[in-house]
DNA sequence: AGATTGTTATAACAAAAGTTAGTTACGAGG
DNA sequence: CCTCGTAACTAACTTTTGTTATAACAATCT
């Protein structure tokens, strides 16, 4: 009972997701969580859908925490091929430490509209410094980024059209299960088949052909920007997903948003 | 005529390609680059040519650096299929703080034999406490490789086979020439076509008929191991190879280990 | 309401890449 | 020097994926 009132003080909370993900993997004191969340308060910024955050070539900024909404890191080539090499949710940080560096390789954009809290570099500092736990970890939260990137270069590299789109819908679901955007076994998914396409190195006509495909075989449905998996074991075994390197502890753990 | 005798100094280094690649993000101090090859010299290790070093699903264990030969980290899917995620070089650290995470979520592997320093947890954490600037670079060069695997995404993603073939030899040239590894043009490629078709996607075939394509158009020979560039901005132009994303400073800067 | 634009869906055809099944070249070891 | 195993190369054929075009529909704007 206490233990649920201490809870609900932090239900609300801007750094709320964040939090709700980097406890998968260590348990945060109040304390912690009260700096984060006073980290993320700092200055909150909204931005359109379809906008850039940054721009390839900017001088690389503080850290960006995503409040609500989906952004995604791209590359664009000079004959307008373009690449979604990311996708950040709700909870996500983006570009710790990469202030080091002279400019931004990439950009990163909404896919809809996004409250990202920016957060200093210097509040960043002191936070890692004064709290050896949420230092440990951010230090996780940046290594399963890159854990997500290696799978990426994996799914584009080896797998077929039909595995790629599914295994890139089980990542998202499972990411967005972790943050308790979930309801069941549906999640949103607010992306065109266009973005889906530049995602997963396929055209666009390809995309359509295997969502048709996943639909048929009665896998997932997907109407608006409501995507529904129906039997999320099937779906993985189907397609080779493997989520361990998503690295959340308790695997299979289920936290929907209605059930907390 | 004392910088240089300064530079001789270090010659011969353990960290010498460490060394190298750090200093074209920023000048280290004597005691830093003693700091960091009396790291290295702590506990070295040989591994003969494919062989793996780390393996999916281990433990996690300190920070390894690559003293000589290449590597490789890889992915096998339950079928058989393979992607290698990444390829490291003399001069390359992995696994910089992955001791966090409960179990590797891939393997490494090596290309030819390999000569490595394990450098224990502790010994990189007085590291990075006791020097800042060392510090500083060490954090560059994890940005530097998440950089490189998300060019990957990319050119998997997006290029053409001639291109993704002709990137990935532009992109390990100049990787080998930032550490001094390149005689003029040309560079050590002790990869198999197999290798490379598992790298970038294709199937050997394929990557047979571009690497016929490369050389049918000049921009390349490949004889044994050795790889010759003949003009690698020729090289650079045809594929769309940016260099920005190695973060390497002085973009085109020659240094052929015959030149320093 | 009407026009414009973006998204999804299809079909027909073209191009790229994979598969299978070889042959040839080469290097290591007996 | 020869044999064996690996890697490189080639050709014929198949499959996957991309391209172009078009229609239906939805969302937005005027």
């Amino acid at each position: 009972m206490c233990y649920l009132k201490i809870e609900m003080v932090w239900w609300g909370a801007l750094a709320e997701f964040l939090i709700r993900k980097l406890e998968h993997f260590t348990s945060l004191s109040s304390d912690d969580k009260q700096a984060l969340d006073q980290a993320a308060r700092q200055r909150t910024r909204r931005i359109r859908s379809r906008d850039d955050i940054v721009h390839e070539g900017d001088l690389p900024q503080g850290v960006n925490l995503i409040l609500e909404g989906w952004a995604c890191r791209y590359k664009t080539l000079e004959d307008g091929r373009r690449q979604i090499i990311a996708y950040l949710l709700p909870g996500d940080l983006c570009d710790h430490n990469v202030a080091i560096l002279r400019e931004m390789d990439h950009s990163i954009g909404t896919v809809t509209a996004v409250t990202l809290a920016e957060i200093p570099t210097e509040t960043m500092r002191q936070l890692t410094s004064g709290h050896a736990r949420l230092s440990q970890a951010l230090c996780w939260e940046s290594l399963v980024a890159a854990a997500i990137q290696r799978e990426w270069t994996v799914n584009i590299g080896q797998r077929t059209a039909f595995e790629r789109l599914g295994h890139l819908l089980c990542e998202l679901y499972v990411r967005l299960r972790a943050v308790g955007l979930t309801q069941g076994c549906a999640c949103e998914l607010p992306l065109t088949q266009a973005e889906i396409a530049d995602t997963i190195g396929l055209s666009v006509v390809h995309v359509n052909r295997t969502l048709q495909e996943l639909r048929s075989v009665g896998l997932i449905s997907l109407r608006g920007r409501e995507l529904t998996i129906h039997r999320l074991d099937a779906l993985q075994r189907a397609v080779q997903f493997n989520p361990n390197y998503l690295h959340l502890g308790r695997e299979g753990r289920h936290l929907d948003s209605n059930e907390v």
